[in-house]
DNA sequence: GCCAACGTTGGC
DNA sequence: GCCAACGTTGGC
Protein backbone atom coordinates (compact mmCIF):
# COMPACT_ATOMS: atom_id res chain seq x y z
CA UNK A 1 0.00 0.00 0.00
CA UNK A 2 1.14 3.25 -1.11
CA UNK A 3 0.05 6.82 -0.22
CA UNK A 4 0.18 9.76 -2.81
CA UNK A 5 -0.97 13.52 -2.91
CA UNK A 6 -2.42 14.23 -6.45
CA UNK A 7 -3.41 18.35 -7.20
CA UNK A 8 -5.83 19.49 -9.21
CA UNK A 9 -7.27 23.06 -10.24
CA UNK A 10 -10.65 23.01 -8.71
CA UNK A 11 -11.36 25.16 -11.28
CA UNK A 12 -10.97 22.93 -13.84
CA UNK A 13 -11.26 19.30 -12.03
CA UNK A 14 -12.33 19.87 -8.17
CA UNK A 15 -12.90 16.83 -5.99
CA UNK A 16 -16.62 17.44 -5.71
CA UNK A 17 -16.26 17.56 -9.69
CA UNK A 18 -14.94 13.97 -8.97
CA UNK A 19 -17.70 12.75 -6.60
CA UNK A 20 -20.39 13.57 -9.04
CA UNK A 21 -18.95 11.26 -12.11
CA UNK A 22 -20.24 7.98 -12.79
CA UNK A 23 -18.63 5.67 -10.23
CA UNK A 24 -17.24 8.22 -9.09
CA UNK A 25 -14.05 7.67 -10.96
CA UNK A 26 -12.26 9.73 -13.33
CA UNK A 27 -8.94 8.95 -15.58
CA UNK A 28 -6.69 11.46 -14.61
CA UNK A 29 -5.28 12.14 -17.83
CA UNK A 30 -3.37 15.72 -19.12
CA UNK A 31 -0.33 14.86 -17.08
CA UNK A 32 2.64 16.28 -19.09
CA UNK A 33 5.76 15.97 -16.37
CA UNK A 34 8.33 12.98 -16.63
CA UNK A 35 8.74 12.70 -12.81
CA UNK A 36 4.48 12.87 -12.14
CA UNK A 37 4.46 9.88 -14.95
CA UNK A 38 7.05 8.13 -13.64
CA UNK A 39 5.07 7.98 -10.24
CA UNK A 40 2.00 6.69 -12.05
CA UNK A 41 3.35 4.40 -14.76
CA UNK A 42 6.15 2.73 -12.27
CA UNK A 43 4.90 2.91 -8.68
CA UNK A 44 1.17 3.66 -8.29
CA UNK A 45 -1.00 0.47 -7.67
CA UNK A 46 -4.99 -0.41 -7.58
CA UNK A 47 -6.02 0.80 -3.69
CA UNK A 48 -3.34 3.20 -3.37
CA UNK A 49 -4.87 6.26 -1.06
CA UNK A 50 -4.35 9.67 -2.68
CA UNK A 51 -4.90 12.97 -1.05
CA UNK A 52 -6.53 15.36 -3.12
CA UNK A 53 -5.42 18.55 -3.01
CA UNK A 54 -6.29 21.67 -4.40
CA UNK A 55 -4.10 23.82 -6.45
CA UNK A 56 -4.11 27.52 -8.12
CA UNK A 57 -7.37 28.71 -6.01
CA UNK A 58 -8.11 31.04 -3.02
CA UNK A 59 -7.71 28.35 -0.36
CA UNK A 60 -4.89 26.02 -2.10
CA UNK A 61 -4.83 22.67 0.63
CA UNK A 62 -6.09 19.23 0.75
CA UNK A 63 -9.46 18.66 0.50
CA UNK A 64 -9.82 14.72 0.97
CA UNK A 65 -9.01 11.62 0.19
CA UNK A 66 -9.30 9.85 -3.21
CA UNK A 67 -7.98 5.72 -4.15
CA UNK A 68 -6.15 4.25 -7.44
CA UNK A 69 -9.03 2.52 -9.39
CA UNK A 70 -6.56 1.15 -12.08
CA UNK A 71 -3.07 0.00 -12.71
CA UNK A 72 -1.73 2.31 -15.37
CA UNK A 73 -2.19 2.98 -19.11
CA UNK A 74 -1.48 5.09 -21.86
CA UNK A 75 -3.21 8.51 -21.72
CA UNK A 76 -5.78 8.45 -24.45
CA UNK A 77 -6.06 12.55 -25.07
CA UNK A 78 -1.97 12.23 -26.13
CA UNK A 79 -3.33 11.11 -29.00
CA UNK A 80 -6.09 13.55 -29.76
CA UNK A 81 -5.45 15.99 -31.96
CA UNK A 82 -8.22 18.18 -30.90
CA UNK A 83 -6.95 17.68 -27.22
CA UNK A 84 -5.48 20.68 -25.18
CA UNK A 85 -3.01 17.73 -24.25
CA UNK A 86 -2.24 16.71 -27.48
CA UNK A 87 1.33 15.10 -27.84
CA UNK A 88 2.05 14.81 -31.30
CA UNK A 89 5.22 12.64 -30.10
CA UNK A 90 3.41 10.03 -28.45
CA UNK A 91 3.27 7.17 -30.27
CA UNK A 92 0.17 4.63 -29.86
CA UNK A 93 2.62 1.99 -30.27
CA UNK A 94 5.32 3.77 -27.96
CA UNK A 95 2.80 5.79 -25.51
CA UNK A 96 5.06 8.44 -23.64
CA UNK A 97 2.00 8.94 -21.43
CA UNK A 98 0.33 7.16 -18.63
CA UNK A 99 -2.34 7.89 -16.61
CA UNK A 100 -4.42 6.03 -13.57
CA UNK A 101 -8.26 5.87 -13.19
CA UNK A 102 -8.80 7.66 -9.30
CA UNK A 103 -11.48 7.52 -7.58
CA UNK A 104 -13.50 9.27 -5.14
CA UNK A 105 -13.37 8.41 -1.28
CA UNK A 106 -14.20 11.22 0.90
CA UNK A 107 -13.99 14.88 1.07
CA UNK A 108 -12.34 16.24 4.46
CA UNK A 109 -14.82 18.70 6.97
CA UNK A 110 -12.52 21.24 6.00
CA UNK A 111 -9.57 22.08 3.95
CA UNK A 112 -6.31 21.59 5.70
CA UNK A 113 -4.53 24.85 3.69
CA UNK A 114 -0.89 24.45 2.78
CA UNK A 115 -0.41 27.79 4.84
CA UNK A 116 -1.56 25.23 7.79
CA UNK A 117 0.73 22.09 6.26
CA UNK A 118 4.07 24.78 6.34
CA UNK A 119 3.53 25.18 10.51
CA UNK A 120 4.64 21.74 10.54
CA UNK A 121 7.88 20.45 11.65
CA UNK A 122 6.74 16.83 10.81
CA UNK A 123 5.86 17.47 7.00
CA UNK A 124 8.63 19.53 6.39
CA UNK A 125 10.01 16.86 3.88
CA UNK A 126 6.79 16.91 1.94
CA UNK A 127 7.65 18.42 -1.41
CA UNK A 128 4.51 20.17 -1.64
CA UNK A 129 5.73 22.73 1.32
CA UNK A 130 8.90 23.60 -0.11
CA UNK A 131 9.49 26.24 -2.17
CA UNK A 132 9.61 26.58 -5.65
CA UNK A 133 7.79 22.68 -5.89
CA UNK A 134 5.62 22.31 -8.94
CA UNK A 135 5.31 18.39 -8.72
CA UNK A 136 1.44 17.78 -9.37
CA UNK A 137 2.22 14.26 -8.34
CA UNK A 138 4.02 12.77 -5.06
CA UNK A 139 4.28 10.28 -2.76
CA UNK A 140 3.38 10.72 0.89
CA UNK A 141 5.15 8.61 3.46
CA UNK A 142 2.68 6.57 5.94
CA UNK A 143 3.91 8.70 9.14
CA UNK A 144 2.93 11.95 7.14
CA UNK A 145 -0.53 10.17 5.77
CA UNK A 146 -1.53 9.39 9.51
CA UNK A 147 -0.07 13.06 10.99
CA UNK A 148 -2.14 14.59 8.27
CA UNK A 149 -5.34 12.74 9.05
CA UNK A 150 -5.23 13.45 12.46
CA UNK A 151 -4.91 17.11 11.72
CA UNK A 152 -8.55 16.97 9.99
C1' DG B 1 26.40 19.13 -24.49
C1' DC B 2 25.67 23.95 -23.15
C1' DC B 3 22.60 27.37 -22.10
C1' DA B 4 19.34 31.17 -23.37
C1' DA B 5 14.70 31.57 -24.34
C1' DC B 6 10.39 30.23 -23.54
C1' DG B 7 6.25 28.15 -21.38
C1' DT B 8 4.01 26.50 -17.25
C1' DT B 9 2.95 26.09 -12.41
C1' DG B 10 0.99 27.84 -8.58
C1' DG B 11 1.33 30.83 -4.38
C1' DC B 12 0.30 35.24 -3.23
C1' DG C 1 -2.51 39.74 -12.36
C1' DC C 2 2.29 39.27 -10.91
C1' DC C 3 6.25 36.82 -10.81
C1' DA C 4 9.65 33.28 -8.92
C1' DA C 5 10.89 28.76 -9.76
C1' DC C 6 11.45 25.24 -12.63
C1' DG C 7 11.24 22.07 -16.85
C1' DT C 8 11.69 21.80 -21.75
C1' DT C 9 13.20 23.16 -26.24
C1' DG C 10 16.25 24.16 -29.77
C1' DG C 11 20.20 26.80 -31.80
C1' DC C 12 24.87 26.47 -31.85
Amino acid sequence: MNYWLMKSEPSTFSIDDLKSRPNKTEPWDGVRNYQARNFMRDDMRKGDLVFFYHSNCAEPGIVGIATVASEAYPDPTAFDPEDSHYDPKSDPDKPRWFLVDVKFKRTFKRTITLQELKEHQALADMKLVQKGNRLSIMPVTKQQWDYILALE
